[in-house]
DNA sequence: CTGAAAGCGCTTACAG
DNA sequence: CTGAAAGCGCTTACAG
């Protein structure tokens, strides 16, 4: 394969013979907190300066048994959350000090197949966005001390936390929501069908509509896919019977199924279909679609995702830990509006029936 | 900081010690190519196994020199190029056995601040995406023997390789289209000023309005933000010489013009106001906005990326490479039509002035 | 094919 | 505060 040359690079033995120091005293320089003298330590930093020294992370790494590195397994780029959650994540970690080594692919499989490649790394920690990994390798995490988040998904598993929203919460809210609008026929177009976000939207979503008395649902799948979705969409909305109102899981889907109702079946949205999404996500904002959509707080969740890892990579005691984060349900154009609950805060619209 | 506690972990002397052999023997067995009798390689295999061994490969990396990492500096996610782009690159790369060490942040400046921290890792080449670097870092990395390519920009420095499209027989051929379109007159909404692909863009779109005899050309900067472009199309179409054409620099900020123009001026897109992006990227193939663009090839871009890539960590020769590939104009509904020019190619309409 | 040994570039007790 | 030394977990000549 690669029988490249590598040029030699300067080490801390090369600064330490220009500075006149040991190689203890460089490596102390450029430890935060080790005990140095000003004056050698401007020695070696000048002497560092000259010849271009840079630690090595890759030794460091090695003898402190720590690589400051967080696995970031994500797929499903093309739903613009996650690259915004990605973008946040670069952020908050590097604000740590910690880096991203980022693993694409494998949206609906466990992610076992990056996984030996990210262990061999000897990472610090691991943030499965839109993915899960199976139940052994879990445990061989936290028999191994490395920290799992689940970004977006939860799960029973004794050994990996998770950042979710009250996503039965948040179903539950846009039935309410749209039932006070005045629907009376009710739709769903689901995510993947094994993800905890999916179940829990669509179980807070028939709650909701039960307690108002509705148990008329109709559902397709999407899969969180936009063609799936497209279809789901086709079948949902030929139907004789075609729902008033629809949630479709998250706003990813949503623009499709909007495009769908509106240029392939001559639908005026709102007024003669409703659509909420989830997820806030930057399309749902544009004025071709101003979904009304229940929004998860990206920031929050990526501050508790980073939080969760930094707490447990410092102890060293891996526990499962879960927070769940509010979200609110943003109100646009895309549904019908209640007569009353609506809100506004911080310039959105936002539906609290109880504070109206 | 962090006083955590890390578990041993399984070694290869450990595992040699469990199967009875040395540890060379273990590290063998796990280094394709290296001489170890299928017998041997079994009784390791086995013991592995049982422990569950994974090499390190930091310490690998520690003496072979090379960290088959790659490090991707990459801003402006919100573009869904950019996440479409990622996603390929971390496909191209795994394929390669190399991982991708991300650096998000910095569009709009150079990205020396990450530039000593992806140093240190001692990465195996940089792949710089909507950004660049400062030439005394660009000849660093050259003396380091560490490639650098820059995707979907372009540069004149001597060490630093490029993979682009034709930006600027893009830009001609949008202006030949538009003006064959029966349009008389024009607009820009520019990119980043001081990008290289904005400035082939509008330097071909005016050489191809110049070649028809057109140079009134009003022009407004959108900077590739969906904000600014916004504001910039409130100003072009507020004119009273509002231009009938607009080249929008990029998809992403195209769609953004047309919300405005559609929602904030009443306009009918194509009929009063044609426009035409740059990328072909997710958005613009949605029925809602159906963006006649210039498209970018995006996995011959990664592939080729990755292979100047690949071929410089082989030989260990740093020198500039420049990759330019060609793109389509992808003929949807933003713009109005050509009497003529338009092909068919693989299902989908092309402007091929000479073909026709 | 195999093992003993050197060494990659660091950190960190240890002794002074 | 400082230096000599051990050692992190590997790869790879070297000699057999």
């Amino acid at each position: 394969m690669d029988s490249g040359v590598k040029k030699p690079g300067v080490t801390s033995s090369r600064v330490a013979e220009h500075a006149g120091v040991s190689q203890s005293a460089v490596s102390r320089t450029f430890t935060p907190g080790a005990s140095i003298s000003p004056k050698t330590r401007q020695k070696v930093l000048a002497s560092a300066k000259e010849l271009g020294y840079r630690p090595n992370a890759i030794a460091r790494s090695l003898i402190t048994s720590r690589s400051r590195i967080i696995a970031v397994v994500m797929a499903y780029l093309e739903n613009l959350f996650y690259p915004d959650v990605l973008e946040e994540l670069g952020r908050a970690l590097a604000a740590e000090n910690y880096h991203l080594l980022l693993f694409t692919g494998f949206m609906d499989r466990d992610s076992d197949p990056v996984f030996d490649q990210l262990m061999q790394y000897r990472v610090d920690g691991i943030i499965l966005a839109s993915t899960s990994l199976s139940s052994e390798l879990s445990e061989e995490c936290a028999a191994a001390g490395i920290p799992v988040v689940l970004f977006n998904r939860t799960t029973e598993r004794d050994a990996v936390s998770s950042v979710t929203t009250r996503n039965r919460e948040g179903g539950k809210r846009i039935a309410d929501f749209l039932v006070a609008g005045g629907h009376t026929s009710f739709g769903y177009i689901a995510g993947l069908e094994n993800s905890s976000t999916n179940r829990d939207r669509y179980e807070g979503y028939v709650e909701g509509l039960a307690a108002n008395g509705y148990t008329n649902l109709v559902v397709e799948t999407g899969n969180y896919s936009r063609k799936e979705a497209e279809a789901a969409a086709r079948v949902m909305l030929s139907r004789p019977d075609r729902p008033e109102a629809i949630f479709v899981a998250n706003d990813h889907m949503a623009v499709a199924v909007m495009d769908v109702a509106r240029y392939e079946l001559g639908l005026n949205i709102p007024e003669e279909l409703s659509i909420v999404g989830f997820d806030d996500v930057g399309p749902a904002r544009w004025t071709s679609y101003g979904i009304t959509t229940m929004s998860q707080p990206l920031k929050r969740m990526v501050e508790s995702t980073v939080d969760i890892l930094m707490d447990q990579i410092a102890s060293g005691e891996i526990e499962a830990e879960h927070r769940i984060l509010s979200g609110e349900l943003i109100v646009r154009t895309s549904a019908r509006l209640p007569q009353s609950g609506i809100v506004e805060r911080d310039g959105q619209r936002i539906y609290r029936p109880r504070e109206a």
